[in-house]
DNA sequence: AGCTGTTGAGGAGGTTACCTCTCTATGAGG
DNA sequence: CCTCATAGAGAGGTAACCTCCTCAACAGCT
């Protein structure tokens, strides 16, 4: 049994094997459906906003889902992704010559691209979720039920956007 | 966003998220060293590997340090990464490039190539290390000391290998 | 010794997931 | 109308992987 290694930095480093493996794993998983594991998280973030009106401007009317069920625009995905707005085009394009998202213009503003998720995207995902529950249980089944919440708390903790916007 | 989303495949995405970040905050960090994320920790991996006498074959012989100082082989850097054998040869290229490591042949197989850190390498991953740790505590200073201690007790339970050799 | 199969490293070439820099069309304010 | 900011995408680059193939060297068999 291996044990501890006393580097400080040890931290970052768990981080990111545990990570990779995760994601190596994640790989493996989605390769059968024929997308990435990235694909596939732009496709949760495209399905998962849920209607959020966020920090639309101009559109101060009252109406809180005039675009809600419409779609992301490029920039909002790239920022849920934390990705580079280009970057977040280059996305959109695969997963739109896979039929699964479509661009719409977006009609408040003639620039704006709003991407939402076809059916077919709808329905790739929900496949796809269900076998990943269980691919996902697997990996995380070495710990216990109450670790997981721990883990969860940690990450959230982590996660919490802190005042700096990121450059 | 303070609310939960009840996904429970939430886990990975969040660790997907957190480990997003603290790479950007890595690479940010390393760039003024010329170093990327991924160098670092292959530098970090051949310094570290602190004689361990792995399964070298034929070796049978009781000296455990006839090779120890000497560095890793390509194949175990790899493994150590968790990279395919031939990725490993590229970081060490670039590293060699810069003048931090350096590759010798292993007199006990000519096949096989050692790659050991050279005093440079040793000298610059002091120095990368001590600004890391500041800020390593700054992106993990979200954390009170016990759950950092309990988020490296979650990680070590997933990061132990489990039976299942990664194909 | 001679053959055969396996292993360590690297050459060739490809893919993914990013990036920045720049261009165009649009929108918003003076 | 003119100027400035913004949304998306074209061009082009890099890091970090990968697989397939070659070549040398070891290791076991006959």
């Amino acid at each position: 049994m291996p044990h501890r290694d006393p580097d400080p930095a040890s931290l970052g480093e768990l981080l990111h094997g545990t990570f990779r493996r995760l994601r190596r794993r994640w790989a493996l998983q989605l390769a059968p459906f024929g997308l990435t594991p990235h694909q596939f998280r732009a496709l949760n973030a495209l399905a998962g906003h849920a209607g959020s009106g966020l920090h639309r401007p101009g559109g101060s009317d009252g109406c809180p889902r005039d675009r809600g069920a419409a779609g992301l625009r490029i920039k909002e995905l790239a920022e849920a992704l934390r990705i580079a707005p280009r970057s977040a085009t280059e996305v959109v394009d695969l997963l739109q010559e896979k039929g699964l998202v479509e661009r719409v213009a977006d009609p408040t503003d003639r620039r704006a691209t709003l991407v939402s998720v076809t059916p077919r995207g709808t329905a790739l995902r929900g496949r796809i979720q269900e076998d990943q529950r269980r691919e996902s249980d697997e990996y995380f089944s070495r710990l216990a039920p109450e670790d997981r919440v721990e883990l969860e708390r940690l990450l959230r903790l982590l996660a919490a956007d802190g005042p700096g916007a990121t450059p």
